[in-house]
Formats: C-alpha cells, structure tokens, sequence
DNA sequence: TAGGCATTAATTGTCGACAATAAACCATGT
DNA sequence: ACATGGTTTATTGTCGACAATTAATGCCTA
C-alpha cells in the first residue's frame, strides 16, 4: 500500500527525485508518524528503489528539515513541536509580509484581477473563507500562494513556498485540531487586495502581517487553552 | 592543491558530510568558477571519495542552490548574478528587520553588554568599521551574525546563516569591487544596538530595515554606474 | 544483584561495476 | 554546403556487495 505513493510517470526522471517528492509527502501527511526511526533499507523497499538513490532524497529532505540524521545512526523524522511552528510564524510574518508589499508593487494588473476573482470565490465557499485552504493546495486556488508569487521575488517565493510550506503542513496534518478563524480572515484578505490594488506596499505590509499575526496568536491561545 | 581544501579531523564524520562543506567552500570561494560545469568523476576525484557520497553532497547543495542540476546531463555552479542578488537583500531586510525586534525582546542583558563591547573593538578597526566583516566570518566577530542569534529564533537563524548567508558571500567573491560604505554603516550599528538596549522592538526592525536597504541600495548604483 | 566488559548483530557508510540516457560526431544524401 | 540520420562516446543513474561503526546482548566479576 505504499508503494502506490510513488508516481512512476516520466515527469520526473530519476529516481531520487520521485522517492524524494513521494517520502515528503509522507512525511508531510502524517503517513510515517513524526519522531519515528527509519531505516534506509525499509525506505527503499517500500518506495521500491535501492539505497543510493533513497540517501539523495534523504540528503535533501535534511536540507529542507523533514528528517533529521545522525551520522552511523540513522535517520528520524522530524517533529515539529508548538515553539518550533510559532518560530516559523515569526518568520513567515516577515517574509510573507515583504511579499505583500512587494506585490503591490510588482502585480500585473492582470494579476490583480485575478485575485480579485479568486476572493468572489472564496465568498461563496464557507472552507475556503475560513482560510482553510491556507496553504493547503498548491495551486493558484490559494490566497497566500498568489501574493506571494505576485511579488515576483523568486527567491522570496522559494523560501516560503519550498522550505516553510511543507513543515507548516505537517504540523496541521499532526494537530487535527487545527485552528481555523472563519469570520475574520476573509475580510482581511479583501482589505490586503484593496492595499495592492491601490498599489500600496505600507499598507499591504502592515495588513498582511497582522493577518499572520493575529493566526499565530489563535493558534497560540488554543494551544494553551 | 585540491585535495588540501578537505579537511579530514574527525569533527564531520562521513565522507559526505566533509565533501559538502569543502565543495560548498570551494563554490563560495570562487575555487570553482560560478556556472562551470563539472562532472562527478572529477570532482570524487578532486575530494578523495567516490561517486556515492560526492551525488549526496550534491543533492544538499542543490537544496541550498549552489549547484544547479539537470538529469542525465549534469551539474552546474550557479552563478549568482545581480538581479538574484537584490532579490536576496529584500529577503534578507525582511528577515534581518525581524530578527533585530526579537533580538530587543529577547536578547538577554549579557549578549547586549557584549554587543556594545563587539561595537568598540569595530570603532578601532577601520575594516571592520566599514562593515567588511558583513556576514564574513562565522564567528562571533560580525555585528549582524550576533543580532540574528540574539533573535534566539532557531528557524531565522538557519535560514539568514544556513542558506542566504553562502549566495551573498559567493557574489562578494564574484564582484570583487563590492561596494563598502565605510562612514555611515558604523552609526547605523550603533543606533540599532540603542535600539535593541531599549529594548524597542519596533526601532530596532526599522533602523535595520534602513541599514540593510541603504546598503542595497549602494549596491544597486554601483553595479549601474 | 548490579555494573562493566567483550562479543555479537544490525544498520549505516563506502565503493566499484553495470545500465541508461543524452550529447557529440560522422557519414550520407539532397 | 547544409541538413538529417544513425552511431559512437562520455557521463549520469542505479544497484548490489563489502567495510565500518554503533547499539544491543549476554557473560563475567565484584
């Protein structure tokens, strides 16, 4: 049943890159469960590759923080624990709201529109409203993921989306008791679009990191509760 | 005269581990010209090991984009050029502003007492004054390394040190008329540290916020004039 | 019985050989 | 002369076997 994680299309040519992207996916779901000891030669079985290969994902996977590893003996998978995830919103209230301003600066005009659209839809849709979608989907479907690409900072964009995203996910797959704010966040995406719409980066700054700010105190107070 | 950039004391201790800070070194260094193309053969060869632990090596530095990769063709450096690095300085006002509000919320009153020691031994020395040190050595020596751990935010440290930290220092060594701002720098670094006594968050991320775009910014004129 | 030491077992680290892919090269034809 | 096709060559991708190190087990001794 595990091996059926592993998409063996042609995407993705080599098999270091397929097992990489499959095993974070694991790791991300929950599949193999935070804090557990894994050995290659079971890793390798299950996502039906040899050893080598399976130790250039891992490297990766080290690199990105989802497996930590001890020289001479053996790997583990990452937990994220509650002071480790408020760290990253530290981070992410800096970065993401960078991006804000960058995008209110940068945004084609088609972009904007297209955001625009996006929170119609998201109106409609009591999940989507609630920012359950936060980072959820990877596509264009996601508030948080076009702001940051309308910044057009690649590097930006790499940082958030390729190295905070997955340990974030992981963390709401752990805590199924994530906490969701249905009524505020909606209005305060629409008031983060006006700002870039309006093409400015101040307030675009400020709006959205209040916006992450006020999730990282939800989710601290309902920790604590 | 390769081979004498691997360190082989015991303090990392597989050949992958070794083999990755000294290619990583060799790449920042310039050792190896940005956007060569080298093969793995060669470069085993280069560090003393085999293919194995050299592709591991590799698959870290992809992860922190020092090399970049192509399937059945190959790896190449990267060559970090200008635009990719003023991406990088937004990133880096983004995370350093940050980091200096946590550093006057948590720093304790010893790591400030021996910031403004840091600051006095920097008023002697003109090099250091004209903030060369900038991210240079890894030690204690710079000004900024020591406000990011002052943060004590484990996740803005790893990723301002861990992996912005080499593509910066990799184009001071491209460029080697990389701009210095001898005069004001050394006030900026005082007013932050005020800042950070006072423990004023919020001036302490804004007068970084400045330090950092100024220095941008004087890059930015350089490379157009 | 408890502690320490030696032996054993299991896992990781490393290597060399083979297979697969892509790029370079040459020949051939128009 | 140029383009196109096939062939060759060099490099990467993958695998299995062996070496090295660590952790566990059991034995011996105080």
């Amino acid at each position: 049943m595990y091996k059926s994680d592993i998409d063996d299309d042609k995407s993705l040519r080599t098999s270091a890159d397929r097992v990489f992207e499959a095993l974070q996916d694991a790791i991300v779901r929950g599949d193999i469960p935070p804090g557990a000891r894994v050995g290659e030669t079971e890793l390798a079985e299950r996502f039906g590759t040899s050893r080598g290969p399976l130790r250039e994902a891992l490297r990766r996977l080290e690199a990105r923080r989802l497996v930590e590893r001890t020289p001479h003996v053996g790997i583990r998978i990452a937990s994220l624990g509650h002071a480790a995830l408020m760290e990253i919103y530290y981070v992410r209230e800096a970065l993401e709201g960078m991006a804000a301003r960058l995008a209110a600066l940068h945004m084609t005009s088609e972009e904007v529109a297209g955001l625009k659209v996006l929170l119609a839809t998201h109106e409609q849709d009591e999940a989507l409203k609630a920012d359950m979608a936060y980072f959820q989907r990877e596509g264009d479907l996601d508030f948080h993921y076009r702001v940051i690409q309308g910044s057009h900072n690649t590097a930006l964009t790499q940082l958030l989306i390729g190295e905070l995203y997955h340990r974030i996910r992981m963390y709401r797959y752990q805590i199924s008791a994530y906490p969701k704010r249905p009524q505020k966040a909606f209005g305060e995406h629409q008031r983060i679009v006006e700002a870039i719409e309006a093409r400015d980066g101040d307030l675009a700054e400020m709006l959205m990191r209040r916006h992450i700010s006020a999730a990282r105190q939800t989710i601290e107070k309902q920790q604590q509760g």
